[in-house]
DNA sequence: AAAACACCCTGCCTGC
DNA sequence: TGCAGGCAGGGTGTTT
């Protein structure tokens, strides 16, 4: 998301700023006038991601930053489009931009989150978070964090504070491609602890290749879908075979959430 | 400390 | 064709 919108939107003014009101995550209803105060009139200088969250900097007229966060949620889109083309339905906010266009986030099972602060210090939501898996984290520093945990590795490495970014699909597949049983208790993972740190990076770097996985809602925000839905080992492939042994694949559901792995293929 | 569950909300797909 | 149920890439809060 962030490498679409950053050549759009980074160097252009933005002139004002909407919002629908409605809550979105945890019932808590959109702060426009800290959206407006941290954007409108000023000159977006950068667009980041830290984690799951899309970080946009705004310089001011006033010679002051302003810095807004976005987080996708489920269902949650970004996109850049031209003030008279039909907004997309479920449009929460809109920054305006002086050229015409405009960014909009949609969200129709609103999940997500959009607020604006000072700077990236001002969101508390950052400070809770672990290392970025590809620029952060090492094999040593995962390593030591597994010896601290006995929660299911699953558990662990959905664990934003323990390392940020990572999401179902991704953790399903850096098991798989490491080996590791989901049930696994972390500190006995630690052995592998170098093979999971590869697994990791292998299954984010060839998913920003693909340009992101698209099962449903993702689209980067000129509208396209990802690929990398074509290339996974496990996720979503109940019953088919495994790509390494041909057992079918197995799902299993812990707190909710889906769990695709190969029983032969990974180890408790 | 950690697991299990409910909850926020809409859309889409399946089976009856 | 309609309806009910299940499912969804996330995160938080409560209970066990």
């Amino acid at each position: 998301m962030v490498r679409t919108l950053r050549p759009q939107v980074v160097g252009h003014e933005v002139q004002s700023l909407w919002t629908s009101g409605k809550a979105l995550r945890l019932g808590r209803p959109l702060d426009t006038a800290a959206l407006k105060k941290f954007a409108v009139g000023g000159r977006i200088v950068a667009v980041r991601r830290r984690a799951k969250y899309v970080v946009m900097d705004v310089a001011l007229p006033d010679g002051t930053m302003g810095t807004s966060l976005v987080h996708l949620g489920m269902s949650g889109r970004l996109r850049v489009q031209p003030k008279d083309q039909e907004r997309p339905a479920h449009t929460h906010v809109i920054w305006v931009l002086k050229d015409g266009r405009e960014i909009r986030f949609s969200d129709p099972r609103r999940f997500g989150l959009v607020k604006a602060a000072r700077d990236e210090a001002a969101h508390e939501e950052l400070a809770a978070l672990g290392p970025d898996p590809l620029s952060d984290l090492s094999a040593a520093y995962l390593e030591a964090e597994l010896a601290t945990s006995r929660a299911p590795l699953k558990a662990f490495l959905l664990d934003q504070s323990r390392i940020a970014g990572l999401g179902n699909i991704y953790v399903c597949e850096a098991m798989f491609i490491s080996g590791l049983h989901p049930a696994l208790p972390a500190h006995r993972a630690k052995e592998r602890a170098a093979a999971l740190f590869e697994a990791i990076q292998q299954t984010l770097r060839e998913a920003l290749v693909h340009g992101g996985t698209t099962l449903r809602d993702f689209i980067d925000s000129e509208g396209h879908s990802g690929q990398h839905q074509h290339s996974l080992w496990v996720y979503g492939r109940e019953g088919d075979p495994c790509h390494k042994c041909q057992t079918p694949v197995k799902r299993k559901v812990d707190g909710g959430r889906s769990t695709f792995f190969c029983r032969v293929c990974q180890k408790r």
